[in-house]
DNA sequence: ACAGCTAAAATTGTATACGATCTGCGGAGA
DNA sequence: TCTCCGCAGATCGTATACAATTTTAGCTGT
């Protein structure tokens, strides 16, 4: 409880809101589900939640939109994507062709040290699927992305990096909209199975196996319908 | 001169200027380098040239950086980018990972018809390259781009469509930044040479000379400094 | 009861207003 | 002469105001 800044109305978990704020609080919860696919995202709502005006909200919304996030229809509003199901098989189609890609250009910069950091990732994913509860199930999906992503991280190229962010994102919701099981635990067994192909220097089985992964996530789809959620509940949730 | 609209100000040239509008003007622009990398664009005079207010010519400028054709420095203003020796390494990087991806799915889907497409780019290609002048010059760059659009539109994956425009468009700065010949007319024999491997259904081949082609395009930089230039002149030569 | 129309409410689109930050210039002092 | 300070102008960040569009509710007539 350090009052070192009196001119500051609150004590200090005030990080001056932005438009960047909110566009991850949003998107941390549309990628944690906490935000159903449809679900509508007005302006007001979010500039109240967050205290801001309609400006800033109205910012955060048009950058979730070029991300694929959400959706902006003209004089109607923002909603959280929905994606097609030819869309999803655009994404994981894309997937297959850059993350082959990226773990041949990461295996070559790899160290001891990233393989203990991919291996911490992977202790981590354990831990959450052995736990119980939604809440672990939704840290249990984002920390099965965070292993793609640490993987693009290592690759060192920023621009691939913002790629993958989109994709592994996206991939969420599509997950959320036609998954069948939840994130079934052979899904964290092949992430296991990458990084000791990368250790051992087996690229090109790394590389077979990362589309293997791929493809039995994608094999996991199933067609069905969601509907909205609450917007509010969702987002306090989060604080 | 079909005055059916009444209620309408001018003719009909005025397809409502939108920051969509904008936003395309000005990638047109820095894309066909009327704009060098590091020009100022300042969103009153953005906003200015298009008559509009700062909040449209705002939220060009906002999305352009989304695209990495813009830069833009809180409380210091956007700036046309200017991409570092790193970022122009990782965007080739990136390309080599995508665009023989991209071939194999178009390969796939490309029948006459679509071949005879990419032979008319070619033929417009040749026509730009033996003329002179420095507007059919930019055109050439332009159609050069172009090709690989063209490819990745075939692909019929929207999401890569995506990452290829902001692909070329960023690989139109590095040039324009680090080029030291003009496009070299062997580019062009590349990708004549690749539309041919693709009929005969030559599919390594082609994705060979791809690569080839990348590095070939890459192999062509160097560096050097650029200076700005000015906003209104660049862009009022494009109505 | 239901289709269609109209008016009011809600929501988005755009412009303007105002405060905050940065930039550049000129003068005071060493 | 050089450096540092401070003030004025310019530019950006955010909020608010107003216009345009969509949605909704209610009414009327069949």
């Amino acid at each position: 409880m350090t009052m070192t800044h009196p001119t500051a109305t609150l004590v200090e978990d005030t990080t001056e809101v932005t438009s960047q704020t909110i566009r991850d609080a949003l998107r941390d919860a549309i990628v944690d589900r906490r935000l159903a696919p449809g679900t509508k995202l007005s302006e007001a709502d979010v500039g109240t939640i967050f205290k801001v005006s309609r400006t800033l909200a109205r910012s955060a919304l048009q950058a979730l939109s070029y991300e694929g996030l959400v959706v902006v229809e003209r004089n109607r509003g923002a909603f959280v994507a929905s994606p097609s199901l030819e869309e999803a098989r655009q994404i994981f189609a894309s997937r297959r062709i850059l993350e082959p890609g990226i773990l041949a250009e990461a295996a070559r910069r790899i160290g001891p040290a990233e393989i203990a950091a991919l291996r911490h990732l992977l202790k981590e994913e354990e831990r959450l699927i052995e736990a119980r509860g939604q809440h672990a199930r939704r840290a249990e999906i984002k920390a099965s992305g965070d292993f793609h992503l640490a993987l693009a991280d290592m690759a060192g190229n920023a621009v691939l990096r913002r790629f993958m962010d989109e994709l592994v994102a996206r991939s969420s919701l599509v997950i959320a909209l036609y998954g069948q099981s939840a994130i079934s635990s052979c899904g964290h067994q092949e992430h296991e199975a990458i990084v000791t192909h990368i250790e051992t220097g087996a690229i090109d089985e790394a590389t077979a196996m990362m589309l293997h992964h791929i493809d039995h996530i994608e094999a996991d789809l199933d067609l069905r319908a969601k509907t909205g959620s609450d917007l509010k509940e969702a987002l306090l949730q989060s604080l």
